[in-house]
DNA sequence: CTGAAAGCGCTTACAG
DNA sequence: CTGAAAGCGCTTACAG
């Protein structure tokens, strides 16, 4: 069935029948109707490289999620608690636009060019491009190419420093707010000694915690002790060395700020296995909000992250560079939140 | 960029461009090399939408994760750790087989028609559908249109009784010999009270679970007490709310076979708050052998389902019935294996 | 071994 | 308001 048949049987042109499918406006009420009834009757699609060749969209964005050198890892990326909401975020949001979504795993440095080629095979009109590792030659070269696409997750001023010119939209969530939120909070209940489990330095949200965290410090007049200072990649087994390895040390932090949930969580096993009592004698924050969270005892005391949010902008961007093409390169950042729970207690007795 | 000027710039024609894309034997290696370096040159990539208007596949499959219902629920497919690992399975094997993946999310009925629709418009060569609701009739309808595509739980009776051609296959894991090697370690182990918290029971899955469960008890002349054939549909909440009702009654069994991990860890959770301790009071069994399973305290034993593999095979399932026309409906199932942890304990004292 | 030409199923100026 | 025709960028018999 194609749309000659359409024609033919609703007595009309292939062209009216492609005006009424484009829903044109000059097109009669009475053809239109009759072009439908036939559609409808023979669940009538047209053929998507036909549209696409003659010169529509694809209707369909790329999700490209890179997860370097973490393939056989058990922190497979689907699996993870940050990227799983936010790739079941993506796929809502565009279907509900009547977006096609092409999801594609980045396992290695080569797996980059399925971006470029998915691209210049047209098999999409955009693209989203989220993940562990930063690589800003990639985004550089697809906006040189004038791709349209959003990014998560990426320092602004470093891709107005690489990147000339292109249609991108940078999307954040305000995490030095939130990161100096939660170091008040604990400033507030009387901490002074506060250590941290740091994530990875090379991605832009983990900077920005670590380093919101060290001006908060400063800025009350907190040193910094180079014991509590964790580096925990994000990643839950490097988390919990790091934390044993800080139980080594004869003082320990009142409370340590976790720059995640899973490193948090993670750090909440050790101490429960060594008898160290979370709040009582020390106070743990983590930085998302995943779902475990809240279900784990104590109950985490986060900095929540408004993934969903963050998609649907991702998505709501990416559809307006693809109906606009000049060049633009436009950044959001989207609210965090506070979420106290019962991972923090107050130091004065 | 296209094949044209690709022709051009090698001093060919269109034609020998095309042989050499497509790797067809007829071309000398001459022409050959001279083409590809062109080719690698301008990084040539053919538009899709023409290939496959000229009769090539798309070299796609559809990914539909049925879960009605669902929407605005915190179990969201993509966080369920069940489906998660799938669905990173399934295009993790695509993509290495060269194979792109359109996912789409069917959270109401209407959505089902973008299975058929995908296909019509010939966004797809073939499918995966897998989720947590069983429409035996849009099987039909897919399988009638001739469309090929893979299917995981699902009675292949049921199947057959339903469509009488078509190029389907069905990937179950041997969820019957799991729940028999489960109950059999627990009447081993001198557990003759033996509850079970049930999933859904329009699943198959769910039901072969239930079924074996029944079966086996009564082969060994346990009786079942309806006091604890608990009903938890797959889900935390609802199960948690079935475990504090057993808690009513007077005797509680002295091992729980819970029919997913899920339910297993939500229960566990609940004698937890309750101060009944597993395993020294209740033993307590899952099934599936998600992530957490593995971090909870007792760490819980369980019928672990090969995931990975059950995507695998659907994968390679399906693109072996898009290169065969034929009607075969064939069907497989994957060995599940018993993951002995700490959550059960003899009876024997 | 290779090219010219037809054809895939749409959309879109163009002409009326 | 509507149809005939060209064109999108490939592949594939066909002929040589």
């Amino acid at each position: 069935m194609k749309s000659e048949d359409i024609a033919k049987l609703a007595g009309v042109s292939r062209s009216t029948v492609s005006r009424v499918i484009n829903n044109y406006g000059n097109v009669p009420e009475n053809t239109r109707k009759k072009v439908m009834k036939v559609i409808e009757q023979y669940n009538f699609h047209p053929n998507i490289s036909a549209r696409v060749l003659a010169g529509k969209k694809t209707d369909t964005i790329g999700l490209f999620i890179v997860s370097i050198a973490e393939k056989g890892n058990v922190n497979r990326i689907y699996r993870n608690n940050y990227f799983s909401p936010f790739i079941d975020a993506v796929i809502d949001n565009a279907n509900a636009n009547g977006i096609y979504v092409l999801v594609n795993s980045i396992y290695s440095e080569n797996d980059y060019d399925k971006i470029i080629q998915a691209f210049i095979e047209k098999r999409i009109d955009g693209g989203i491009i989220v993940g562990t590792e930063k690589e800003l030659g990639v985004i550089a070269d697809v906006a040189s190419m004038g791709y349209p696409f959003s990014i998560i997750d990426y320092c602004v001023e470093d891709i107005l420093h690489k990147v000339k010119k292109g249609r991108i939209s940078i999307i954040n969530s305000t995490d030095s707010v939130g990161t100096r939120n939660m170091i008040d909070y604990l400033i507030s209940l009387g901490h002074r000694d506060i250590g941290i489990l740091a994530g990875r330095l090379n991605t832009y949200s983990g900077r920005i915690r670590y380093e919101t965290y060290q001006n908060v410090l400063k800025e009350h007049g907190l040193n910094i002790n180079e014991n509590w200072n964790l580096k925990g990649e994000f990643i839950r087994k490097t988390a919990a060395q790091e934390v044993i390895n800080m139980l080594q040390h004869d003082k320990l932090p009142t409370a340590l700020f976790c720059c995640n949930d899973d490193m948090a969580l993670s750090a909440m096993d050790v101490f429960e296995k060594e008898k160290i009592r979370v709040p009582h004698d020390i106070s743990i924050t983590g930085f998302d909000d995943i779902l475990p969270g809240s279900f784990v005892k104590p109950a985490l005391t986060t900095v929540r992250v408004p993934l969903y949010a963050m998609a649907q902008k991702a998505i709501e961007e990416v559809l307006k560079m693809i109906g606009d093409t000049s060049n633009n390169i436009s950044s959001y950042d989207l609210k965090t939140e506070l979420i106290v729970r019962e991972s923090c207690m107050t130091t004065k007795t």
